[in-house]
DNA sequence: ATGCATGAGGC
DNA sequence: CCTCATGCATA
């Protein structure tokens, strides 16, 4: 498709282009992540992360398959043309507020996979949301708000009971009284958008944003300047490989959609060039970690994703490295585990678990 | 596009 | 110390 993914950065050479070119056309379903995002809501003071994070693989593996029946069922890449092909032809001369299909599938608000906090429509509020006053800081008006915690400590009763089927419930809008009673709007969608929709919606922004010629810098630039919340390139990156959790996303999709109807009307109206003013921060310069000791390192990962302190300490003795580097690359690794497509297995790829982790604890050093 | 890092919020 | 959202710096 969009092979000619923009290569914004004049920088980045032939090669590390094509690398994120394919990466990125790749990303044809990365959510399969059966995170219990929705649940932590209540499920906070339960294991979510008690036991190791790897039976995650386990649970998407076997029982289910937290994706619409697209995904799991049938590779299709677009149920619908629509999003593509509106694009194209109608690209420059508008398009409607609600870019998803119409219809979506029967069972895609199924919480199962990464059910977004529904109740959260007063932290996340898309569309209801006031831009915050000039606000710099993006979290500032935001509200990481209800950021769903771990709280891991109490292990599940029985092991039998890998994980609870997710009650077919549909997280229906309109549930909650804290907004009044404005409920039952047909609103395009604000209250909880699918994994799948949000897929098509990034796919489309993606496409819209390379050929309005911006770059993700530019959108995430455009975006604190029209309504007080900057965001990097990365984000925005992150955001069209859907890379980042199905709560962020949810956060995000209002922010880019109102970008995307600004950028339409506005067709050739210079966008601000508005720099914030970058803190004086310092940041501790990168430290590359060198494949070799990567590779230990992910094999500790797979023995326990949670490594006690004293652990990280001896490991990082081990393979000489601050305490501090080995903890967050945990961390990191934790975090990647959950948003994106679990390493070592592509969504082409044959798949097979890992009949490794019983859900215990890691040894005791 | 992604790896390592920072920081807020929370136990 | 963890999770989660986010980004600088880099491959």
């Amino acid at each position: 498709m969009a092979t000619a993914a923009s290569n914004p950065y004049g920088l980045l050479g032939s090669g590390s282009l094509a690398h994120a070119d394919g990466a990125g056309m790749q990303q044809g379903s990365p959510f399969r992540n059966p995170q219990k995002l929705l649940q932590s809501e209540y499920l906070q003071g339960v294991p979510g992360n008690g036991h190791p994070l790897g039976h995650h693989w386990v649970t998407s593996l076997s029982d289910a398959a937290p994706w619409p029946s697209a995904l799991a069922g049938g590779p299709l890449e677009q149920p619908d043309v629509k999003p593509g092909r509106e694009d194209l032809q109608l690209g420059a001369l508008l398009h409607h507020r609600s870019p998803h299909v119409s219809h979506h599938s029967p069972h895609a608000n199924h919480p199962g996979a990464w059910g977004a906090s529904p109740a959260h429509g007063g932290s996340l509020g898309p569309a209801g949301q006031p831009p915050p006053p000039l606000g710099v800081y993006p979290q500032a008006g935001f509200a990481v708000g209800g950021v769903l915690e771990h709280g891991g400590l109490t292990p599940p009763p029985a092991a039998a009971a890998q994980q609870p089927p997710p009650p077919p419930q549909g997280l229906h809008p309109g549930e909650h009284g804290e907004l009044g009673g404005h409920h039952c709007q047909d609103h395009s969608d604000e209250e909880t958008p699918t994994s799948d929709e949000l897929e098509q919606f990034a796919k489309q922004f993606k496409q819209r944003r390379i050929k309005l010629g911006f770059t993700q810098a530019d959108v995430g630039l455009a975006l604190g300047t029209l309504y007080g919340n900057v965001f990097s390139q990365t984000t925005i990156c992150r955001f069209e490989a859907l890379q980042l959790s199905f709560k962020n996303m949810c956060k995000l999709k209002p922010l880019l959609n109102k970008w995307l109807e600004e950028a339409d009307s506005s067709t050739g109206s210079p966008t601000s060039i508005d720099k914030i003013a970058a803190q004086g921060r310092k940041r501790k310069k990168r430290t590359s970690i060198e494949v070799s000791v990567k590779g230990v390192l992910e094999t500790h990962f797979l023995k326990c994703p949670k490594p006690a302190a004293q652990e990280i300490s001896s490991l990082a003795d081990s393979l000489q490295l601050e305490k501090e580097v080995v903890r967050v690359w945990f961390c990191n690794r934790r975090q990647k585990e959950k948003r994106m497509t679990p390493p070592g297995e592509q969504q082409q790829h044959e798949v097979y678990a890992h009949g490794v982790k019983t859900d215990s604890a890691c040894h005791d050093l």
